[in-house]
RNA sequence: GGGCGGUUAGCUCAGUUGGUUAGAGCGCAUGCUUGACAUGCAUGAGGCCAGAGGUUCAAGUCCUCUACCGCCCA
């Protein structure tokens, strides 16, 4: 950099690129410290009259730490909530953490076991202590994540699931729903994860693919002697031979023939000796294996049905680490593969394996811990959740939560007529204890009140024989009540009454059942109203190869890493422009460094602006809005883009089109900001000839339309918004920080200058494109001669120093006529034709190849002139085009026809035909 | 098996209720240290909008079917 850069740059007050590491701490710090984030913080701008703007954040994880997922969460919650801060809103954007009790014992068990220790060896209130201590220092990871990408969450109201106040919550909910009869506890089959030791609800559990095998065992029938027959058999199919310990039945098709004969029999289970029937059922396929299946009720969900069906005992054989317990004859105690591989070779030498087959299939893993899931009968509680689910449908079906976007409720509406009950308990150790209590006799108390009930409801036996369930809830549970348990429910709370229900509800589309809808169902259940108005659904952020990003694929991108090398600001703009809600997003490098540049760019623009005061403004000047009316017709054009884009972004936001909102920001601050904005303004400002005051004009509506971007952009790239608006001048009304600030009003568009200095502009890019196809060098000026039609003239001569320089025309003259066909094609002028403007650029030259290459862009241009002036023509040529489309429409289209044809016309006359 | 989404420039993606010439970023080509920015400037090339039917004055956009890819549910 030269010493004369070096002291613009001091003079301007800022670096020459925009480095986010210098000013993103010190911009969240002045946030926090004018306490501009709380609704009612001392630094709130609010209108307590307007609606308040709640969005209460899905809580991340504590154990976990940020992806990219999470960061575009914020990001967009973060957009909304700022957005609505700024139009005014008393906007409370609450921060939370979830304790996620599998998730977390999951880590805290892994990080045990390199100590050599296990959850059992701790035993429980060992080791829940150590969860504390290791939940504290992993939020502080969470929560400083949050403030690097720049979310304005007001930190006084931070709420984690496991505090007091969520705990109240869950107590009272589930005895206000065991009160209703819509908790109930019951034996049932339920999915058991063997390395968890828990059991888990539906949703948990992920259908796998596996090669499997189907194997083929005899089961001998039993003789009149109750002897098996050694030549009588039935021979099954199945893909778990570990399970036969547990059969209780065989079971064919009722209408199968091959075993007609069976039905009603007996057959003798090998190694324990339990002599089952054989039964007919309608749910066995008959073409699946040898069309006779054995029958587990305690093993397996569809035997668990058959099983209920026909009365049959169920007779569990594994326990809750996946080991043949007592009951498992020789097998007792060994893993249930190894008891599948020893039961099969004891099959195999008394001759009763009969076969073995490749077999694809399908199983269940454990979520979390990709263990084999093993259905297990145990007592466990559940919610009712059908009338629960009717009362969410009938919100979404009455529109009272709008779910964006809105194929989604297609989803939303199946998923909720199919629902079944809701396993609650898990057998874990960190979450919230479930409040019942059992007496001697089997009678459960459930009481929300912490200190348990004083005696059995039913039986009236003391407190001190009764037991504590030791299972505790579905980290779900807890977090379906997190719209309203965060603002202190089922207190009636201030701010209970005040921010339920909430605004709107981001989160990706993947937990739609899992949280979205549970919140729904308890929401409006325990408090009566939806929970939010709207549901907004994000997609899934990937990899540049379309990849879910997982530690294990090692695809990672670390949220903290781009932000140390992009900034924040970029990270926010990368992952929300040209997005559409609900489609996912991949995120590579050359978005991250697009959005970088962009934050640059404006940086720069500013740099510029603000270099750029003219010597008779005061630096310590209010900002006030420029006389219009002296404004040059460039500065106009300037103005009225920018409102064009207040309007554009206003209409995207109200439809949640964040993506085009970002997408009409970088265009209107680049291309026409930036590129013809400060382009026009600063040959004007240089030019020593102009008024003073018109100069002071220009600079300042410079910074006023400048102004209007940083607030439109300051939702979604808040911290460079904010350094920028720091250093320029404001309006005496303007609160310290642009976080504070109003949102632009519409309005203020100047049709008259859009056009004239759009039809400007395309006449300097014919002219820059006619040079350079002749291959004129950029740096040399040519004499040219423009012809504008005179209801353009004021604009043209307004503009004449600025246009002379964009185009490197000099002399630049006005032609008093149209003059493309005056010299014909050959001699030594280009010709350019811009809508109804014209330019000839003189290069004298005549050189044969330039020449060759002026014609060739003629033709080109006439080619496609006339191939639009066909379409054009043919379209209007149809009767029932006049008849049937919009009078305006048609208009229009008669227009097109008109220029067209004018166009052609000079085209054609300038190529000498 | 049921449902949903995608298929638009070499790549990644926008495209609001059908309405002038389908856009962007990256990449590519050519040329530029032009007084904010080389994280930049100028200019350009590049698209039968997956395929086939249909509705309409008019279809990337609406309907039907097909193909391929992906996701969800069972």
């Amino acid at each position: 950099m030269t010493r004369q850069a070096e002291r613009r740059d001091e003079a301007a007050g800022l670096a020459r690129a925009y480095h986010p590491g210098e000013v993103e701490g010190r911009i969240y710090q002045r946030w926090l410290e004018a306490d501009a984030f709380a609704p009612d913080g001392s630094g709130s701008t609010a209108d307590d009259a307007r609606p308040p703007f709640v969005v209460i954040q899905p809580p991340p994880n504590v154990t976990g730490s940020l992806h990219l997922g999470h960061a575009q969460r914020s990001a967009v919650e973060d957009l909304m909530v700022r957005h609505a801060r700024m139009q005014g809103r008393p906007s409370l954007f609450l921060p939370g953490l979830d304790h996620a009790s599998i998730a977390a014992q999951y880590v805290l068990d892994r990080i045990l076991a390199q100590e050599g220790e296990t959850r059992q060896t701790l035993g429980r209130e060992r080791y829940l202590e150590r969860m504390w201590r290791f939940v504290t220092e992993t939020r502080e990871v969470m929560l400083t994540q949050q403030r690097r990408v720049g979310a304005s969450l007001d930190w006084g109201r931070l709420r984690f699931t496991m505090d007091e106040i969520s705990a109240r919550a869950v107590r009272e909910a589930f005895s206000r729903l065991y009160r209703e009869g819509l908790a109930y506890r019951a034996e049932a089959l339920v999915n058991w994860c063997p390395g968890c030791r828990t059991s888990l609800s539906d949703l948990e559990v992920v259908p796998t693919p596996e090669n499997g095998t189907l194997w083929t065992l005899r089961y001998h029938f039993l003789g009149d002697d109750g002897r098996p027959r050694p030549d009588d058999w039935v021979s099954v199919a199945t893909t778990r031979p570990e399970t036969i310990l547990g059969d209780t039945a065989v079971a064919v098709h009722p209408d199968d023939p091959r075993y007609h004969a069976a039905v009603g029999r007996r057959v003798l289970i090998p190694f324990v000796e339990r002599p089952v029937p054989v039964i007919a059922d309608p749910v066995v396929d008959p073409a699946y294996g040898t069309g006779a299946v054995k029958i587990t009720p305690a093993h397996d969900h569809d035997d668990y049905a058959t099983g209920r069906r026909h009365g049959l005992a169920m007779i569990t054989v594994l326990d809750d680490e996946g080991r043949v317990n007592a009951g498992g004859g020789p097998f007792a105690g060994l893993d249930r593969y190894a008891a599948r591989h020893e039961i099969l070779a004891r099959l195999d030498a008394q001759g009763d394996l009969e076969g073995a087959a490749p077999h694809d299939m399908v199983i269940g893993r454990c979520q979390r811990s990709n263990d084999v899931v093993e259905p297990r009968l145990k007592t466990q509680w559940f919610l009712r959740t059908k009338p629960l689910a009717e009362e969410a449908l009938a919100a979404t079906r009455a529109g009272r939560t709008r779910i964006l976007p809105a194929r989604f409720e297609k989803v939303w509406e199946h998923w909720l007529t199919e629902i079944r009950d809701w396993n609650v308990s898990r057998q874990l150790w960190w979450g919230h204890r479930i409040p019942a209590w059992y007496c001697p006799d089997g009678h459960a108390t459930v009481t929300a009140d912490p200190a348990g009930p004083s005696a059995c409801e039913a039986c009236g036996r003391p407190a001190t024989e009764l037991e504590q369930d030791p299972d505790i809830f579905d980290t779900w549970f807890s977090s379906g009540l997190w719209p309203f348990s965060t603002l202190g429910w089922p207190e009636q709370t201030p701010d209970l009454a005040r921010f339920y229900p909430g605004s709107v509800m981001e989160t990706a589309y993947d937990i739609i059942f899992f949280w979205v809808a549970r919140m729904m169902m308890l929401g409006i259940h325990l408090m009566g109203d939806v929970p939010f108005r709207t549901v907004y659904l994000s997609g899934l952020v990937r990899d540049p190869y379309g990849q879910k990003m997982s530690k294990t694929k090692g695809n990672v991108v670390d949220p903290l890493g781009a932000i140390d090398e992009m900034g924040a600001d970029a990270l926010r703009f990368a992952l929300i422009n040209g997005t559409a809600p609900g489609n996912d997003l991949r995120l590579g490098r050359e978005k991250l460094e697009n959005a970088r540049n962009f934050a640059n760019k404006l940086w720069n623009a500013a740099r510029f602006v603000l270099g750029a005061r003219p010597a008779s403004v005061d630096g310590d000047a209010a900002l006030v809005a420029p006389d219009v009316d002296r404004l040059a017709p460039a500065d106009r054009w300037t103005r009225s883009r920018a409102a064009a884009a207040v309007e554009a972004v206003d209409a995207a936001m109200a439809e949640f089109a964040f993506g085009e909102a970002c997408r009409i920001l970088y265009d209107a601050v680049w291309s026409e900001y930036c590129d013809w904005g400060l382009e026009f303004a600063k040959v004007r400002l240089a030019d020593g000839a102009a008024d003073e005051a018109d100069r002071a004009a220009t600079w300042w509506n410079l910074v006023d339309v400048l102004d209007t971007y940083l607030r439109l952009l300051h939702p979604v790239m808040p911290f460079v918004t904010e350094a920028i608006w720091e250093r320029l001048p404001r309006r005496p009304s303007d609160p310290p920080l642009l976080i504070q600030a109003r949102w632009p009003a519409a309005g203020g568009r100047h049709a008259a200058a859009e056009a004239e200095v759009g039809a400007l502009i395309e006449l300097v890019r014919g002219i820059r494109n006619a040079r350079a196809e002749a291959k004129v060098d950029p740096a040399t000026w040519l004499p040219t001669e423009v012809y504008v039609p005179d209801r353009f003239g004021p604009a043209f001569d307004g503009l004449r120093p600025a246009l002379g320089r964009l185009a490197r025309a000099r002399p630049l003259e006005r032609l008093a006529a149209p003059g493309a066909a005056r010299g014909g094609a050959g001699d030594a002028a280009l010709a350019v034709l811009a809508g109804e403007l014209e330019a000839e650029i003189r290069h004298g030259g005549r050189d044969p190849a330039a020449l060759a290459a002026e014609r060739a862009r003629l033709e080109r241009d006439l080619a496609d002139a006339e191939r639009l002036l066909a379409a054009a023509r043919e379209r209007l040529a149809n009767p029932a085009f006049a008849a049937k489309a919009p009078p305006p429409v048609v208009a229009a289209a008669r227009a097109r026809e008109a220029e067209l044809a004018d166009q052609v016309a000079r085209l054609a006359g300038r190529l000498g035909r």
